[in-house]
DNA sequence: CCTACCGATCGGTAGG
DNA sequence: CCTACCGATCGGTAGG
């Protein structure tokens, strides 16, 4: 009798697919190659999967349903718009710091989706990445943030946190809420000691 | 006779393998299509290259090459270190940003080489990312960098440089210098207007 | 989950 | 730069 906290088969090949995909990429990844980690031939995997690409879009899919949920439990009321930002960016980081492999896939090969779940995926993405967009906006005309150049800011912001899965490859899981925080922090108020500008 | 401004085969080749690597991968592109889309047949690639991945070879190299060019022309003694990092990061996106299709590649493809020339990429992207670690580590020692972690700070730059190819994809060639001029901005100072942190 | 196997496509070579 | 072709590997199916 299999209880919740049994890993089905599924879990296992998409666990491991994640593993193989963020290591090598989609596309050079062989089905023969993830069944051979499993144990099974590669033939065996089509009585649990459809296809391939059927994989990929469930990491990808699940992922972004991750990123929502996790933006959507903020306590938005109760915070101004720095404390917002702030929120937000630990909040993504944590997501992305308990997906390591997911999360690699996830920014590096959902171009390899086809339609109608690339365009789905696509307008995800661009739902998620407007509310930081939103956010920043609404910051910017109350003087929670400097007006600065909007379209660059948001970008900046989502690069600084979603190359953050690739700097701890192969290290002991880090403490995304810490690493959140000092990016939040860092983005926030700059490195930038003293203004004085005094030459050597 | 050819000048230095006619295009040779070679040229071409290179200059179609970096339109089509960044647009679906090194690995999801085909001799097949490279050669088609130079309107010649699979085996005649083979008269101008000893291999797909010399092609992946020579767009890596080439453009680790330019980094490390740009950085050097710097003129370092005249700058403190706020301005220098300042450089530092004006160089390194105007770099991408005229070599828009080969820094895709230089950034997701590189780890389809295989050794010697794997272990030498790696070691030169180590050497060049040692300096602007080197730079913050002096910055921060004399108090032109807050005192914050040093290599999260690093990480955190390098991240935000190196997502900006992706940024402006289809669109029209932005300013290079204006972008490393706010990206740079931005990290020294921040985002953040006041400090206040009034609530709602 | 296995054996047996499919057509398609891969990077690359021989020989001109 | 072409024609002709190689062995290897690909994602996936049939049938049990």
């Amino acid at each position: 009798m299999s209880t919740i906290l049994t890993k089905t088969r599924m879990d296992q090949i998409t666990e491991t697919a994640e593993m193989l995909f963020q290591e090598r990429g989609y596309t050079a990844t062989s089905m023969r190659h993830l069944a051979s980690e499993l144990g099974i031939e590669p033939a065996s995997l089509y009585a649990h999967i459809r296809s391939k690409e059927e994989i990929l879009q469930s990491i990808c899919f699940r992922m972004a349903d991750e990123f929502f949920a996790e933006l959507e439990a903020i306590p938005s009321e109760e915070l101004n718009d720095r404390e917002l930002l702030h929120a937000y960016i630990v909040s993504h980081v944590k997501v992305i710091m308990r997906n390591m492999n997911a999360s690699a896939v996830f920014f590096n090969d959902w171009k390899f989706m086809t339609d109608p779940e690339l365009s789905e995926f696509r307008s995800l993405r661009r739902r998620y990445e407007q509310m930081f967009y939103t956010l920043l906006e609404t910051g910017m005309q109350n003087g929670d943030f400097k007006l600065i150049d909007l379209n660059f800011t948001c970008k900046t912001i989502l690069s600084a946190m979603n190359l953050t899965h690739e700097w701890y490859k192969g290290e002991q899981l880090p403490d995304a809420n810490q690493i959140g925080k000092q990016l939040a922090e860092l983005l926030l108020n700059g490195i930038g000691g003293d203004n004085t500008n005094h030459k050597k």
